[in-house]
DNA sequence: TGCCAGGCCGGGT
DNA sequence: ACCCGGCATGGC
């Protein structure tokens, strides 16, 4: 299996995101419905927030497919009200809960043994539903080697100059998963380092490259 | 005080 | 095909 010189540049990218930061092990749920409930939660939101909402589900113990479903719309929004656009979210996980019970039958085990390109795709029919979203599902609840592009990733590689600035979601994702074995631990991995050197030296405004680990490979 | 955060939708061009 | 405003809390 040869892998390809855009490969090597990101694997080496890779390894000194590693070697800097070390696992992150993500995605940080104890269960794989929490982690769906969270890739909605944190939609535009920090993720200290989110951490907030899912608490308060915990504690009102909705946190389950069938308690989630069954829960008042209003209720859900106050519950989910630290993470931010809250009627929207409770909207949004209403829409999955009824996607998960309607095609599923409400078993979320069903859903994630599901054929993945079959999965990908009704995810994204779900009004809520975009591209990064239904990736961290498939990637961090059902295990599948699919690559998360964030606006981090983007704002990364566009710095770097690997993909044009405001490059589209699919095409940011390609060259990861063109390029890179399809090894779910290791779009895990980097997706979350890219998170993590992203907060650290890559803000939207007033980028920090100074000590960012990935300072070598620019140019 | 303003800007930003692990997006997405709907409407307009 | 892009571009934009709206959604809304909490941290710095």
């Amino acid at each position: 299996m040869t892998v390809s010189k855009s490969g090597k540049r990101l694997l080496a990218m890779y390894h000194a995101l590693y070697k800097a930061y070390g696992p992150q092990h993500w995605w940080p749920a104890d269960t794989p419905f929490e982690v769906m409930v969270g890739a909605v939660l944190t939609q535009n939101t920090s993720w200290a927030n989110v951490e907030k909402a899912i608490m308060n589900l915990k504690r009102a113990r909705v946190l389950t497919p069938a308690r989630l479903r069954d829960a008042a719309p209003r209720r859900l929004a106050m519950l989910i009200r630290p993470s931010g656009t809250f009627n929207i979210k409770a909207a949004r996980l209403a829409h999955l809960m009824a996607f998960l019970t309607e095609r599923y039958r409400g078993s979320l085990a069903l859903m994630l043994r599901a054929d993945m390109r079959e999965l990908r795709k009704g995810l994204l029919q779900i009004n809520g539903i975009g591209p990064e979203t239904a990736d961290a599902i498939l990637l961090y609840a059902a295990g599948r080697p699919v690559f998360v592009v964030d606006a981090y990733t983007e704002r990364i590689l566009s710095r770097h100059g690997l993909v044009p600035v405001r490059a589209r979601y699919e095409d940011v994702q390609q060259l990861f998963m063109c390029n890179l074995p399809g090894d779910a631990a290791l779009f895990n991995e980097y997706h979350a380092l890219l998170v993590r050197v992203g907060k650290l030296h890559c803000k939207k405004s007033s980028p920090q490259c100074s000590g960012c680990p990935l300072e070598p490979f620019l140019c």
